[in-house]
DNA sequence: CTCGTTTTGTTCTCCCGTTCACAAACTCCT
DNA sequence: AGGAGTTTGTGAACGGGAGAACAAAACGAG
């Protein structure tokens, strides 16, 4: 049994971050529907994991359960939001207003959700009178001045893959420490600077391997 | 040293899977830049993954390079992309046409890669007559002769949430047995089934969770 | 107060994935 | 032909996460 840390300065592992937003949705969803108690059981089943994982993932956070009675839904529910970091707002920029930046533009679940986009930003300068979802779609030499007076730390990429590196290297020298890449290709940045990509194409190219299989040898299992 | 099986039926590891496509990426640009042979080191610095992550990897599908010599670009190519299945062309369909909807039926990637988006469905009959992507927007209850026209086997759900699972199920009845998920819920199908999940507001909190710790503990590693 | 029931928190074991390190194999130069 | 230099493919060590199983703790009944 190691020391008691109950403020903060544990390790959580990389895989229980992963899942920690999907416990909060689906504590979210209980608290909506007016339960006020669950066991790791009924929570798991919600977010479709082992209830032992589950358990697992939060004794990496605290103590927050009962014994005999299972967890406070309210109370699990914000000190997840506390741990990730989401009870307070996020400042975001979203660069790249084609298709894709419109409609994470569009996104209320950022909103919803802790993230505040501050500024839309494009390099082409036919989109910048265009207002979506309230903000003016500004030009992105602006990146600089919207980055400091906001205190942006989080930036997103949503560009053509040829215009992404130098997007971020940008975003890198204003000081923005975290980027989500929407762009397919992959990103180099510096120590300290957390990347996270998302790729539409390698999600269906996935499934087709797994898909394909099935035709020739059935008896494929799960993907996920 | 096991025997051989030059042609199929291997099982390679989901990590690899997830890999391949970006390997495939990365060959695809350097064979656009005129190159024809590279080390797997090379290959590694553009795929932005270790060398020997890379040649293990590759060593799943066969032995496809030469010793002292490197891989061939467009041999490797071919290889990678007849074991994902992207050399024939996957029929898809999109349900929800919202903003993502949109964005997905634009998207240029998707066709690029193998993937022909054949339909897209809404269950609003305000958005019916709508033409996206060269596409009209049909109404959910089409799925059944769609799917049985085109022999669609991937389905594309960017739904609200709420809507998310009905219209899994819907898929799953008519026979379609991949499922890409932009629905802000945990999905519950079928064995046999394949579903991979791409949850944007998920990605932010992990960059959050991380963001934060940055400000606290000064010290923090990489993110991913 | 005591006992049985429920459910958490944790330990232990196993498995998958990553990385190192090196032998095998190929090219090129002399 | 032979040796030096490269680069692949893979065996082996290592680390982290998943799941089973159980002890500790809370509650309720009698």
């Amino acid at each position: 049994m190691t020391a008691r840390t109950p403020d903060s300065a544990r390790d959580i592992p990389e895989a229980t971050v992963a899942r920690l937003p999907v416990y909060l949705r689906a504590l979210i969803s209980l608290a909506e529907e007016g339960i006020t108690t669950c066991s790791s059981e009924e929570l798991a089943a919600f977010a479709g994991v082992n209830s032992a994982k589950l358990r697992k993932d939060l004794s990496y956070l605290g103590s927050y359960g009962t014994r005999g009675v299972g967890y406070d839904v309210e109370y699990l529910r914000y000190q997840i939001a506390r741990e990730i970091g989401v009870t307070q707002d996020w400042p975001v920029v979203i660069v790249g207003i084609g298709n894709l930046g419109h409609a994470l533009a569009n996104y209320s679940g950022f909103r919803s959700r802790g993230f505040r986009v501050v500024a839309l930003l494009d390099a082409d300068p036919d989109r910048h009178e265009e207002v979506v979802a309230g903000l003016e779609v500004r030009s992105f030499e602006d990146l600089e001045s919207i980055v400091a007076e906001h205190d942006v730390s989080i930036g997103v990429i949503a560009t053509p893959a040829v215009a992404a590196q130098s997007v971020a290297d940008r975003m890198v020298a204003t000081g923005i420490t975290s980027i989500l890449n929407f762009a397919p290709t992959v990103l180099s940045v510096p120590d300290g600077v957390g990347v996270r990509k998302v790729d539409l194409s390698i999600e269906l190219q996935i499934l087709a391997y797994h898909e394909q299989r099935k035709s020739v040898a059935p008896g494929a299992g799960a993907v996920s």
